[in-house]
DNA sequence: ACACTGATGAAT
DNA sequence: TTCATCAGTGTT
């Protein structure tokens, strides 16, 4: 075997990492589809942010564990997904031990910036939610080298949090 | 600056 | 069962 590197799918146990550590650790790893016409879509990921707990207020589970929000507290490694504006599919991954809920929203990929038409652009619907990304045929991510050079910045979007939530470094972007 | 769009959770 | 809100995008 050589020194190249094997693409392989990322198993439960990354997911299952702490959101502030898992979502950077996304960056440049392949998230990959399976399109309705059989083809398949592979792109680096570039844009993500973490939404960390019931006390952070920017995050959908601070209204605690509901129909909406229940695969958050599943344990890593599920999809989330979720209809936003009545319009745009939020495609996110599911972080952290079973009961802590947190997620990882996939903002952009290569070439696709913001996360409506990342969904759009990866044909997400409600079909995905609680997909197990470990083991699913249709949706999954592989690892790539660690992206080491990023940048933060707050999460886009979330004012109504308030402080301190509107000012965390939470968005993670190459 | 605003229309679009419908699921969601809170209030009635 | 009504109501305000929304982790966004495209057009004016």
């Amino acid at each position: 075997m050589g020194a190249f590197f094997m693409s392989a799918k990322l198993k439960q146990a990354f997911y299952r990492q702490d959101v502030l550590t898992l979502a950077p650790a996304l960056l440049g790893k392949l998230l990959c589809v399976k399109m309705t016409n059989g083809s398949l879509q592979k792109y680096a990921i570039t844009e993500v942010e973490a939404y960390r707990g019931e006390e952070d207020l920017a995050c959908h589970a601070a209204k605690g564990k509901t129909e909406r929000t229940r695969i958050m507290y599943a344990g890593g490694g599920f999809v989330y997904v979720y209809l936003i504006y009545g319009m745009h599919w939020m495609l996110n991954m599911v972080s952290g031990e079973e009961g802590v809920p947190q997620a990882v929203l996939i903002r952009g990929v290569e070439g696709v910036n913001g996360p409506g038409r990342v969904g759009k652009r990866m044909q997400i619907d409600r079909s995905f939610y609680g997909e197990a990304l470990w083991h699913s045929q249709r949706i999954w991510i592989e690892d790539a080298p660690p992206v080491v050079a990023y940048q933060t910045s707050p999460r886009i979007n979330i004012a109504y949090a308030g402080a301190p939530w509107v000012h965390k470094q939470w968005r993670f972007f190459i």
